[in-house]
DNA sequence: TTGACATGTCGGAAGGTGTCGATATATATG
DNA sequence: CATATATATCGACACCTTCCGACATGTCAA
């Protein structure tokens, strides 16, 4: 191909775009994800809306913590995570087009 | 949280978001799908991009295709691949807005 | 203080993924 | 035919992630 004005991003930016990607790519951190990107929940709460114990779902925040993605707030014993990266709304509305929205309105 | 009409994907679906995400979440495979969002390159020529042996790029190319993200068409014995999916070109916005596009028109 | 609860952290076992080398298939050239 | 090229596939190994159990930290209530 005659390379005329052909823009790629160079391919340390590539991996950590990739490593970004594999944080998100988690059935249980997309759905955190999701619900904080309409509210804010504790970890209890992003727990038993994933169906784990509170300690792994307080290990997968953390991940995703370090990755820039959510932000969190103390208030007593409990902590309230929210979404910081503003790409991941656009993400998650590319998964939601592709992949269905449960129609769980309760 | 008074549950109102919060919408979230089910687990099941979310899973096969991640992995679709965990197939993308690749440095080589990125730089592949935003080459092949601009146009027709062979397995040799993605390879070359990435700085990686040819097999390795047959490879990566055919996890994408069996994730549903690509295509080939066969040309002698050269192989064509191109995007499918047509989320990709979302996805990789975002990422281009998020992590930047090389400047390297030539 | 003691006890209960919410969250965080650590260590190890199991499974999956990336990479490499060698090999295989298909196609064009001489 | 033999050879070279382009692509695809296989086996094996190291590495990383996930998950789980146990324990630690911190906060509230009595």
């Amino acid at each position: 191909m005659a390379t005329s004005k052909l823009k790629f991003t160079d391919l340390e930016a590539l991996g950590q775009a990739a490593e970004c990607l594999r944080t998100l790519a988690h059935p249980h951190r997309l759905r955190m994800v999701q619900m904080l990107l309409q509210g804010d929940y504790t970890v209890g709460e992003l727990a038993e809306a994933c169906e784990i114990p509170s300690p792994m779902a307080s290990e997968h925040l953390r991940l995703m913590q370090r990755c820039g993605f959510l932000s969190s707030a103390k208030d007593g014993r409990m902590v309230y995570y929210q979404v910081v990266e503003p790409h991941l709304q656009r993400i998650l509305a590319c998964i939601e087009d592709r992949f269905g929205v449960g129609t769980a309105a309760k």
